[in-house]
DNA sequence: ATAATACATTGACAGTGGTCAATGTATTGA
DNA sequence: TCAATACATTGACCACTGTCAATGTATTAT
């Protein structure tokens, strides 16, 4: 009926369906390897070097820890998907993963 | 010097600075709260009930957690600032926050 | 070959987090 | 007043997580 269609409209246009758990347990990985402030600056650095991406050893220092730290926040930030490395000599470059925060952003903009 | 100018530019905008230590601190509690699969489609159920809001009894049922535990994960969303709530006689009926997903939003959009 | 560098992995520790049973607190209805 | 309903809180349990020292593995330089 026309009165409960109209009812039923918004502002916002939402996806059909509610969240699914699926879709939910695919997506809180994403949100869970932002949820460290140290992650979040380790991503913004990395995102800031760009294309080129950026050498691990300097991400060291400027986040004030330990080199087996840093490398566990980068890892947990490659198993989300959201960074990808690249294996030069002895230095290993990270890049962002190209459209690594879509999902994130989708949700997010209603 | 101009060079210097030239080299730095993107195709993408970054804030001038790289995320302080700071702004990843206020941050990374809203992503944290995100971070659960439960939260992620708690959120999305009050989200779609609009302005009205969603009340509490009628998030534990689809969900298949205790009542104790949604009740957790609200206080949760809550204190992140994602979902105010809205106490009317017995029943508390929980709503999005008014550009609560607005720091998020900004963060991963460049 | 030896040393040095860059990075990953392991193991340990303390802190945090998801879950539920039990209980507490208002509020409504009879 | 008494019972029922809607939520919140407490306490306990176990799993997960951030951190670093120690160690391991390539790779480069001498």
């Amino acid at each position: 009926m026309y009165y409960e269609y109209v009812t039923q409209q918004r502002s916002v246009p939402f996806s059909s369906r509610p969240l699914s758990e699926a879709g939910a347990d695919s997506l809180a990985p994403m949100f869970a390897a932002l949820s460290d402030p140290v992650r979040l600056r380790l991503f913004d650095l990395v995102r800031r070097a760009g294309r080129d991406g950026m050498c691990s050893c300097d991400l060291v220092e400027p986040l004030d820890r330990s080199q087996p730290t840093i490398s566990h926040h980068l890892k947990v930030l490659r198993e989300a998907g959201l960074v990808e490395s690249r294996k030069e000599g002895t230095w290993v470059w990270y890049s962002v993963t190209p459209g690594a925060t879509d999902a994130i952003r989708s949700f997010i903009t209603k």
